[in-house]
DNA sequence: ATTAGGG
DNA sequence: CCCTAAT
């Protein structure tokens, strides 16, 4: 890959023949080298997310490292740049080539360098392109301006490595000097893979996927100024001395000069000097005989690459793949590294999330602890990732166990257990509003009731204020991990994760607010009730309303033996509740729209009726 | 944009 | 929950 190591070296070195030079831009290994060219023209380098960006967009035009055409990509805003490049091979280049360079002083933006290393795949264009754009000689030079800005700037070095970010700052430091003689990446084993990577690095990994291990160190060699400081360069997956590297290239110069038929080289004979001195000049980047040299360049490359295309593709590991790699592996390091401070946190977190289990059994009998192993495929666990975070322990817990102790039955006894966990005080509110309304009809909560009778003062009062605030309410589920729930989708718009359990506490203020504004009014209730929280769709509502409505319907009969709720396997829904569906439902069709009516119709009403009444409604 | 309903 | 059709 490394192939810049050789460019520097041949900025110093007599660059004898520029056909060779050209020869072996295209035969050389390629190298991702992501900087930015800021206000001032300065080439930055690019940030490990930049970089990662880059790979993420690359992706698909990877193919082996090995007998990759040397094409030098010089790119802005690698995206549409690409793109454009694919769609426009011969014409993009060209212009846009002025704007961008640093040297016409272009707005900031991203130049790639970029030797690549897989590229070579299926878009045979362009890479043409690419030659077209930058003609080899200046590419290189470029290039070497490049490399030695990128080098003498301290600001290469974090540019490095991402994962390495946790490490301790000590063990940092390279250490090439056990990168000595010539090493094969792809003969390695693992382990070996890892002692270079700690070589290169400074820091231990544990990752055992080669894939990564090779990836991540000819990466962090290319990009690494520390490396390159080295006489190594990285070449199809090889650590080589520059020497060698160099010997290779002459060769393989030629062997393609001569496949190609001297197509390849339009100058070669006479223009070399010129090649040598564009190279050495900065400055040259007039596109004048780039257009000549385009496309001779083109049809090189796309020889080579042609016969590149054979091998197999190895694909790269997915960005959350090495994200995911990567972050297991700061956590461990920054564990054996760092205070054991963190180590206790850690330990903290683990069992609380143990600790509510409750809360994530209740309503729905999903266990929703899935983030434990969201790591799925790598079969590591992350238990303490900020993911998990849950709602804090309710406070006042104990006030609601007093109800316990006095005989309820079972389902009242859910509701109350219901209500410990949904923490929050204005649960209580609701809950007790909701037991209060819903048991004032006078169905079959006598027990509730009763339990409740002498926490009557205590919710009562905040009955009061609570019947006017619904729509004040919080949910007590919108804390902070709520913004992990929802999801881009590539496709669509945001998908939640997660299912996001409906705690009775939501339950709730569904039941009222259907109470208040009526079943169907889902926005308004959505906009009221549930204000506070962003996840709860108006379409939420509805399927979450028509859910209980059905089971309101079907566990109402059984209600009688209030056993039967125990028996159920993730009672979710606490019988009152669903009575109070029920009783909604009945009213939704009759005396909702005007309260007035409210005392002739019965609850007798049935279903059926319901069903009149609410399409009259609606 | 909101609703209703099916998947 | 998601998606779609109908309003």
């Amino acid at each position: 890959m490394e192939a810049n190591e050789a460019k520097i070296e041949e900025s110093v070195v007599p660059v004898t023949d520029t056909i060779g030079a050209l020869e072996k831009e295209i035969a050389d290994p390629i190298v991702y080298q992501l900087v930015r060219v800021d206000g001032s023209g300065r080439l930055v380098p690019a940030t490990q997310d930049e970089i990662m960006v880059v790979e993420d967009f690359l992706e698909d035009d990877k193919c082996e490292p090995k007998h990759v055409p040397d094409t030098r990509h010089i790119s802005e805003s690698v995206k549409t740049e690409r793109y454009l490049l694919e769609r426009n091979p011969f014409q993009v280049p060209e212009g846009k080539l002025e704007s961008e360079y640093p040297e016409v002083g272009a707005e900031k933006s991203n130049v790639l360098v970029d030797p690549v290393p897989d590229l070579g795949k299926i878009e045979a264009p362009e890479k043409v392109a690419v030659h077209g754009l930058a003609p080899c000689s200046e590419v290189s030079n470029f290039d070497l301006s490049v490399r030695t800005e990128v080098g003498s700037n301290p600001q290469d070095a974090p540019n490095e490595d991402a994962p390495s970010t946790s490490a301790a700052g000590s063990s940092l430091k390279p250490d090439f000097s056990k990168l000595e003689g010539k090493i094969c990446l792809d003969n390695l084993t693992v382990k070996e893979l890892q002692e270079t990577f700690k070589a290169a690095f400074g820091r231990e990994t544990s990752v055992k996927d080669k894939q990564w291990l090779k990836r991540r160190i000819t990466m962090g060699l290319t990009n690494s100024c520390d490396f390159s400081c080295t006489t190594f360069i990285i070449r199809d997956n090889v650590v080589v001395r520059k020497g060698e590297e160099q010997i290779c290239h002459r060769v393989k110069s030629r062997i393609s000069a001569d496949s190609e038929d001297g197509v390849a080289k339009p100058d070669s004979g006479g223009s070399v000097g010129d090649h040598d001195n564009r190279i050495n000049d900065d400055a040259d980047f007039s596109g004048a005989d780039v257009s000549s040299s385009t496309f001779e360049s083109c049809k090189v490359t796309k020889d080579l690459y042609t016969e590149q295309r054979t091998a197999k593709r190895a694909r790269k590991p997915t960005k959350r793949y090495i994200e995911e790699l990567s972050e297991i592996e700061s956590r461990e390091s920054s564990e054996k590294l760092s205070s054991p401070d963190k180590t206790s946190r850690y330990r903290f977190a683990c069992p609380e999330t143990h600790k509510r289990p409750t809360k994530n059994v209740r309503s729905n009998a999903r266990p929703l602890v899935t983030r434990q192993d969201s790591l799925g495929g790598s079969g590591v666990q992350i238990p303490f990732v900020s993911r998990i975070r849950r709602s804090r322990p309710r406070e006042n817990f104990m006030p609601l166990l007093k109800l316990q102790p006095c005989g309820m039955d079972m389902s009242t006894r859910q509701v109350s257990s219901a209500f410990a966990v949904s923490g929050r005080q204005e649960d209580d509110k609701i809950n007790n509003d909701l037991i209060n309304t819903s048991s004032s009809p006078g169905w079959t909560q006598q027990p509730l009731i009763a339990a409740c009778e002498e926490d009557k003062h205590y919710s009562g009062m905040k009955i009061a204020e609570l019947e006017n605030d619904i729509e004040l309410n919080d949910c007590s589920e919108n804390n902070s991990d709520d913004n992990v729930v929802t999801v881009p989708t590539q496709k669509g718009g945001m998908r939640r994760k997660h299912h996001r359990p409906w705690t009775i506490n939501e339950v709730v203020k569904l039941v009222e607010g259907v109470a208040r504004y009526g079943a169907g009014r889902w926005s308004e209730i959505k906009r009221l009730a549930f204000a506070s929280c962003p996840y709860r769709t108006s379409v939420d509502l509805k399927d979450k309303w028509r859910n209980l409505l059905k089971a309101s319907f079907v566990q109402l009969p059984a209600e009688k033996g209030i056993l039967n709720s125990r028996k159920q396997a993730s009672v979710p829904i606490p019988a009152p509740i669903l009575s109070r569906v029920r009783e909604l439902a009945d009213m939704q069709g009759q005396i909702q729209p005007i309260l007035s009516t409210g005392k002739s119709s019965g609850h007798s009403s049935s279903g059926r009726s319901v069903h009149e009444a609410r399409s009259g409604f609606l």
